[in-house]
DNA sequence: ATAATCTATTTTACTAGTAAAATAGATGTG
DNA sequence: CACATCTATTTTACTAGTAAAATAGATTAT
């Protein structure tokens, strides 16, 4: 059975298993002369990630706190130090005046502090306080766990051949800026 | 070497290779009780889709269209018949307001078309133009294109078991709904 | 030193996406 | 058949995120 053969027998008879199965054998009969196999990769990335933010979204809810927030505070979480404002811009990689805006609202939480810098007075330096450590410590637990379990199908060898691959396109995509 | 001292290692003395190594090794410093290994997958998945998206809405700019709408096109191309507009939300995993948007912007500028069920009233179905066909014909196969490249690194043998371990994150993710 | 330029952050004005209410058509029950 | 209930889409009112302008502090060149 010849390599295209074989590909038109999966796309059109083999049952979709997940939603981009299913796409593919949509793109299959509709443009058969494509070759849309790239989507195998790229449009479960889409899909998971999507799927994933919609389930944080849902879990943060309780809490009072966006998706994008939560990111701000584990980013200062796990740095160690104060983050300028435009470190945080860089590691959520939103826009400047999304990390002012994300700041104003969880510092008048509470949550996180804006120091001077003073080596720089353009600088403003952001810090968690005792509340949003706590914050952070209470809940990232969780979706540490939510993440094991999405990924418990998987044996350990498996986990890390899929990270050490996803590791290879992520570098790709960052040198190209 | 133990397990643990292998991490630590990994963590505290290798160097980081991309986003996300440099965040495990964050939290392995600043919160060295936790596992969190699986951001090694769920973290780079996200990563990448942040920056696959970035590069599409960058792309798409000189069409003058945003990645949702493009996402709306390409789901009625690839379904070969018209779609209701509660099967284009399902598809496209936005809202039903954001799918009457999108469509209302589309058919203005006349790439799809809005037709009555015969069936049900309450139904709307959605179905390309020409000009909506010809817009994906023209611009679809770059974007083939550009993921092709991204995963140029991987060998075809890489490539599907980058995709079939995916595939089960999926489908994980798919039946929690 | 001072004017010009550059840089970090915030503010402003706007757009995309959403939840909930409104609308309109379908379906089931007595 | 009417009446209540359910469903598909649209409208409304709002929020999050952005690009570009404004602000304020730093740097460079003369």
């Amino acid at each position: 059975m010849s390599v295209l053969s074989r590909l038109v027998h999966m796309d059109l008879f083999a049952a979709p298993e997940d939603f981009v199965d299913a796409a593919r054998q949509g793109w299959a009969q509709a443009r058969p002369e494509l070759d849309v196999s790239s989507i195998e990769v790229m449009g479960r990335i889409n899909r998971i990630g999507a799927l994933v933010t919609q389930r944080v979204e849902h879990d943060l809810a309780p809490e009072d706190i966006t998706r994008t927030e939560f990111d701000l505070l584990c980013t200062l979480a796990r740095s160690g130090r104060p983050l300028r404002a435009s470190e945080v811009t860089a590691a959520t990689m939103l826009s400047g005046a999304s990390t002012t805006k994300n700041a104003d609202r969880l510092a008048r939480r509470g949550l996180i502090e804006r120091l001077p810098s003073e080596r720089d007075g353009r600088v403003v330096l952001l810090q968690l306080t005792a509340d949003g450590h706590a914050l952070v410590d209470r809940t990232f637990p969780n979706f540490l766990a939510r993440d094991q379990e999405l990924l418990s199908g998987l044996t350990p060898r498996e986990r890390a051949v899929l990270a050490g691959l996803l590791r290879k396109v992520a570098m790709n995509l960052e040198v190209r800026h």
